[in-house]
DNA sequence: ATTAGCACTCGACTCGAAGGAGTGCTAACA
DNA sequence: TGTTAGCACTCCTTCGAGTCGAGTGCTAAT
C-alpha cells in the first residue's frame, strides 16, 4: 500500500487533469505538462503499476488511464492540495446567508442553494432535527369565542401552532391555568424524552378533568410537536449534472435525477453521518447505492449548541473537484452555525 | 377554417394515433388501422389538404405527418373525446387528498403530487395567495420576561408568527391592550387593503404612545403578513419527461428542466389564468416561451369561497394525453376546492 | 533504472450502399 | 367527379468498411 515519492506525483497529476478535462490520461500528456522530469515511457510503466495496484483503470486497452475510486481515495486523503475561496465567493456566501432569517430551515435552504451555486453540483440538506432540543414554552391562546390557538415553542425561533375548535366557551383564566400546568409539566423536556400519554393523564389531574375541553387541546399539543420534525429534503442545482460529459448519456442523468427525487434515499445518506466530526467523503461506491455508484457524496453537519442537528451535502460526479467543494463546505457549515447561535440568542438569549 | 366530416374523422385518427406512439402517421397505416372505408391514396390526398391549410406537419418529404399546434388546438376544441377517470384513479387522488391536513400549502403540495403521478407528466402548482383574505385576529402573548410571541390568525388555519424580544418587561395587561387595539384595527381587512404606515400610527396614538416596545411588535406584525404569501413554486415528477421520446435528446430535456427551475417563470405561467373560467390550455407556442414551444401547459385555479387564490396545472409535451389531463384536473381540482372549504368550516365556520 | 522505438489495439469518425417507409403524381375506374 | 391502384422518387436510418490517431506494452539500447 506504500506508493513512493515519484508514483505519488504522476498519479496526483493524474487525477488533477483528470478533474479538470474528464478525458483518459495518456502518459505522453503528463510528461508533457509536468515537469517531472520523466520520459513518456517512464511514466508509462509506472502508470502500468499504478494500474495494477487498483489506483488507475484503463477503459480500454488503448485508452489513457482514469482514476478508480481507490485513486481518488488516496488523492483526497493523501495527495490534494487545499485550495481557498476566493474572496468574491466568500462575499457571495456571506450575502446569501447573513439576511435577515427569521426561521430556522429557511437558513438550511439558503446554505444549500449558494452551496449549489458556488461548487456548481447538486446541493442536499436536511432541515434542522429538533428531536432533541428542548421545548420552551406552550400557551393556549383564545381566538374566536369557540376556537383557541394551542401554541408550541422549541428553540431558536422555531414555532408551531395548531387551531382548534372547543365544544363550549371557556374563561380565560381556565385558558391561563391549562397553559401553567402544560407549562410546568413540558418546558425543560427535549421533545423525544416527552412521554406525552403519560403527561396527558397528568394534566387532566392536575386541572381538574374536563376532558371534554381538554382532549382536543392536548391532541394539539401532539400535533404541533408531531409537525417539528418533517423530514423534507431540499435539493438545488440538480441539472448542474448536465455540465458534467460522463453525464451526457441520458439515461446515467435519468438515474442521477430519480435518485434525487426519492426523498428517503437521500434523507438516509444526509443521516450517515451525524455521529461523525468535520467533512465525510464518500466516493463511488463506498455508499453502495447502485444507481449512483459514479458520483461521490461530500456531506457535513450543522449543529445547535453541542447537538448536532442536520446535514448538508453534495452529491456530483466521482471525477470533482474535491479541494474546492470541501473549503466551501468548510465555510458554509461554520456559517450555519454562527447563523443558529445567532437566532438562539435574539430570541433566547 | 370549416372541415368536413371526412377530414375531421381523418385528422382525428391522426392525432389519437400520433399521441399514441410519438411516430409520424402515414396514409397506409391510418388506412388499416381505422375503419374510415377510405384507401390509403385518399387518405393521403386528404393529408396534403389538411397539411396545406395548417393542421399537419411533414418532418421531411418521405416522412409522415403529425399534428401542428393549430392541428391540437382544433383536436382540443373539437375533436377530442374525453374519458373518464378509472375508480382506480378516483381511490388514490381521494386517498391522496383526504389525509388530515393541517395547512393549506399542504393541501396543495398533495395535490400537485397526486396530480403528476396520475397522468404521468409534470405538475406546477402555486400554494394559496391570501392576499384577498382578510385578516380574523391577531394576539401578542409574553412567553419569556422579555419576549413576546405575535401571532397573526388569517383564513383556513392560516397562522402566522413572529418572535420579538422587547426591552423591557411589560405587563401581560398591557400586552392584552395591545393586542385588543390591533384587533380593533386590523381584524376584517383583507391582507392586500391593510394600510400599515398609517395603522401603525393609529394603533401608537391609542395605545399610547411607547414606541421603545411598540416598535418591535408592530414590525413583527407587519413581517407576519409579509409570510403569508411566499410565492413559493411546487413542482412535481420533473423526471417524467424522461419517459417521453421527443425529450430524449438531452439539449431539450436539459432546457425544460431549467425552465422549471425558474420559479418566476412558472409562477407566471400558472398566474395568466386567474381570471378565466375553467380549464387553460395553452398549446406549443401559444404561451409564447421559446424554451418550452414543445410543450403543453394545461392549467386551472382553485378557490376559497368565490376568490381565486391559486392555480395547479401540468406541463409535458404537447402531443399529450389532452383528455387524461383534463379529467384528472377537473376532478383533482374540484377536490381542492371541497377539501378548502372543509378546513375553513373547521377552523372558522 | 531510464529511455527510444516500434508494432499493435481500439475507439471515433467518415463515407457510401442498402433498405424501407412514405409521398406525390398519373392514369384508370365507378 | 371522386376514388383508387401503381409507380417513381425522396430522404431518413442503419450498417459495415476504411481511415485516423491517441495511447499502450514490449524490447533493446543507453
Amino acid at each position: 500500500m506504500f506508493l513512493d515519492d515519484r508514483k505519488r506525483r504522476i498519479l496526483q497529476a493524474i487525477i488533477d487533469d483528470y478533474i479538470d478535462t474528464a478525458e483518459p490520461i495518456g502518459s505522453r500528456s503528463i510528461a508533457r505538462k509536468h515537469e517531472l522530469g520523466l520520459s513518456s515511457a517512464t511514466i508509462r510503466n509506472e502508470m502500468a503499476d499504478l494500474e495494477e495496484m487498483g489506483y488507475l483503470e484503463q477503459p480500454h486497452t488503448s485508452a489513457g488511464r482514469i482514476p478508480s475510486d481507490k485513486g481518488y481515495r488516496f488523492y483526497v486523503d493523501q495527495l490534494m492540495k487545499m485550495t481557498e475561496l476566493s474572496t468574491e465567493e466568500i462575499i457571495s456566501i456571506r450575502n446569501a446567508m447573513e439576511v435577515r432569517i427569521n426561521e430556522l430551515s429557511q437558513l438550511i435552504r439558503q446554505a444549500s442553494m449558494i452551496m449549489s451555486k458556488i461548487t456548481r453540483y447538486t446541493s442536499l440538506a436536511v432541515p434542522p432535527q429538533l428531536k432533541k432540543s428542548t421545548l420552551k414554552a406552550v400557551q393556549v391562546v383564545p381566538i374566536e369565542p369557540d376556537k383557541v390557538l394551542v401554541i408550541v415553542v422549541i428553540n431558536a425561533g422555531v414555532v408551531r401552532n395548531n387551531m382548534v375548535k372547543i365544544p363550549k366557551e371557556v374563561s380565560p383564566d381556565y385558558l391561563i391555568n391549562v397553559s401553567n400546568v402544560l407549562n410546568e409539566k413540558l418546558s425543560g423536556h427535549t421533545l423525544e424524552q416527552l412521554n406525552l400519554p403519560f403527561i396527558i393523564k397528568e394534566v387532566e389531574s392536575s386541572v381538574g378533568a374536563c376532558s371534554e375541553l381538554l382532549g382536543p387541546i392536548l391532541n394539539s399539543v401532539v400535533e404541533c410537536i408531531k409537525q417539528v420534525d418533517n423530514a423534507e429534503v431540499i435539493t438545488d442545482g440538480a441539472t448542474n449534472i448536465f455540465n458534467y460529459p460522463e453525464f451526457r448519456d441520458l439515461i446515467k442523468a435519468r438515474e442521477f435525477l430519480n435518485v434525487l427525487d426519492e426523498k428517503d434515499i437521500i434523507c438516509k445518506l444526509l443521516a450517515n453521518n451525524y455521529d461523525k466530526k468535520g467533512i465525510n467523503i464518500l466516493i463511488g461506491n463506498e455508499h453502495g447505492l447502485e444507481e449512483i455508484k459514479e458520483c461521490t457524496l461530500i456531506t457535513t453537519t450543522y449543529s445547535m449548541g453541542d447537538i448536532v442537528v442536520g446535514s448538508i451535502g453534495i452529491i456530483g460526479p466521482t471525477r470533482m473537484e474535491y479541494s474546492k467543494v470541501i473549503s466551501s463546505m468548510n465555510y458554509i457549515r461554520k456559517k450555519i452555525n454562527q447563523e443558529i447561535n445567532k437566532l438562539i440568542d435574539e430570541k433566547f438569549e
